[in-house]
Order: C-alpha cells, then structure tokens, then sequence
DNA sequence: TCAATGTCCTACTAAAAAGGTAGGTTATTA
DNA sequence: TAATAACCTACCTTTTTAGTAGGACATTGA
C-alpha cells in the first residue's frame, strides 16, 4: 500500500466527482479548477480510473466525467490502487541473504501491517466520508446556536 | 499522512529491533544483512529515529540500536513521520484559484481522511504487530494438529 | 457541415525524491 | 591501540512525480 500524492489527487478529484453527482457530467477542466490539478495531469489519472471501471466518460461538449458507481460502494483503497499501481512486492523471496527462514519475520510483520491498512482504506467509502464531514458541519452549528441562547463563556464551551 | 518505501524500511528495521528487544544492542549491520537493507541508507533513517527519540544508541564495539521505549508505546504513526518528514500541506490556502471558499471542500475532505488513516496508524503499536502474528500462528498451528487427529478432508477445514 | 468542446492517447521533460556510495570523524571496548 | 560501530556530510544514480506538447477522435449545436 503506497500512499502518496498521486492517490490524494485521484481521491481529492473522485470526491470532487460525488459532490457534484447528479448534476451530469463534470469536465475535466473543471476539477482542474477547483482542485488545483493541472488538466493533463488529471487526464493520465481518469485513464486508470476508467481502466478500473470506477468513472465513465462521455465525450463531446458538455460531456465529462461520472462516477459508475453509488458513491457509497467506490472505496478509497480502489481509488489509491488504481493510480498507484504497486510496484511492491520487494519481498525478500529471491533474496540471496534470506536463506534462514527465521530471517524474513519482520518482512512478514510489514506485510501483515500493510495488510491492515488496506483493509482500512477499503472500508472507506465516499460517501461516507462527505456524510461525516456533514454530521461534524451540523454539531458546530448547533454548538454555535447553543452559545448564542445560552451566552456560555467561551471557556466552557471549549470543554 | 505519505506512506512509502521509506517509512516501510523504518518501520521494518524498527520491528527487527522490537523482536531482538533484550538482547542487547543491535548494530545496523545486523539489521541490513536479516531485512535487506543499505547500511548507509539504514543510518540515515536511524539518524532522524534517533531525533525522534524512538531509539538510543550505544557507540563503540559491541553497540548499535535499541528502542527507547517499550515496544507497546511505540506506534506505527510516529516511526512513519520521523522519517517521512511530511512536506505536506500543498493546501490550497496560498491558491489563487480556491477563492470562493465553498471550493476548497474536497480539499478538505482529503485532509479529514488524511487524519483517519493517521489516528489509524497512531494506534498500531510494535508489540501489538508481533503479538497478532504469534497468536496466528497459534491457530494454525493448532487447526494443523486438529486435521492430523481428526483427518478432516482438507477442503472442510479450509472453510 | 463545421467549429467548438471535450475525452483520449502518446511522447517527452524538468524537478524532486528514493535509495545508495564514499569517505570520513568520534566514542568505546578488549 | 586496533577493531568496532555510531555518527556525519557530500555526492550520485535511478525512479517517480507532475506537468507539457501535440495531436486524434467523438459529439454537440449553430
């Protein structure tokens, strides 16, 4: 599991893509816009994501990008995978130093961790992730309200 | 929260001295030769684990490495940012195209999922990857004993 | 029909990061 | 005092990142 700029961008533009679902296609250039993603860039990572059935496209004027699926069953770690490819493996299989079985332990440990956090990421959907960032929107509100009638100091509010 | 070959040696290298805890110091050229990794490049991450306070050392023949803490209080989380050195950020905040606020969001969601996988992380501690690999092998240690008594077919045993 | 708008595709490139070399100095031990 | 191993710095090669350039193809609407 690689972690890196590459796979924010392609979750940062396919999160761009479930805000605006329902509204047609998205272009490019617009994601380029908002995100801050050079347009050709975004390109070369919606070729994989296409490749990997996560958006389609339509072509022409007013065509643009969607996402296949609900957004609630596209999860982060398709996303990340699909960009990034894992070049991976550099187990120690066909290492020449690597001879006492006992020796890979750690290299086993790494792999068993990586595994976990794969697992996390692929727990991750995105809708969920605008649900929560919307339920934390909400409760500032209404704390917010709550100072207003109640006239708390500040202080303890913070707690 | 970047998560690459650099941090997976560092958290590699940092397993193998959790796993030869007590044996005394363990000098980097033990490390380099059981995980396969540069020496230099090894001196290079313990350097900055080193500022990080997640390891001591003792200089002179018969020293090396240790962890400074015992293994289950050190987290995954902070073994990654010692060596990652997060040059981050690239928020949109200087940006001169992120001016209408409401087009930062997705920016936004990024980092809030940024956050989960680093809070994830901050709770994996050394000990803990070791424990659940040896309980593991436990069980399959155990499930082998139970097809030698009962000489189940292998396939009802794989289920 | 044709110009505009978009995806789609390939090749190239500048800059940064990863990973490794080289060549030392310093502390400690036997 | 020789060997060991941390510690430090500078450099280098390769890979990856991120972006450019230039186009082909599909679709729309004027």
């Amino acid at each position: 599991m690689r972690l890196t700029a590459k796979g924010r961008y392609a979750v940062t533009a396919m999160l761009d893509l479930a805000v605006h679902q329902g509204e047609g296609p998205i272009s490019l250039a617009d994601i380029s816009e908002r995100q801050g993603i050079s347009l050709s860039y975004l390109e070369q990572l919606f070729a994989k994501l296409r490749r990997n059935e996560l958006v389609k496209s339509v072509r022409g004027p007013g065509g643009g990008y969607q996402l296949s699926r609900e957004a609630g069953t596209i999860y982060v770690a398709e996303i990340v995978d699909s960009v990034d490819e894992r070049v991976d493996a550099t187990r120690c299989a066909g290492r020449a130093n690597c001879h006492h079985g006992r020796e890979c332990l750690t290299h086993e440990l790494w792999t068993d961790l990586s595994e976990q956090i794969h697992q996390f990421l692929n727990n991750i959907d995105l809708a969920s992730i605008i649900a929560k960032r919307e339920a934390r929107e909400r409760a500032d509100r209404q704390r917010l309200q709550q100072d207003d009638i109640i006239r708390l100091p500040a202080k303890e509010v913070e707690a």
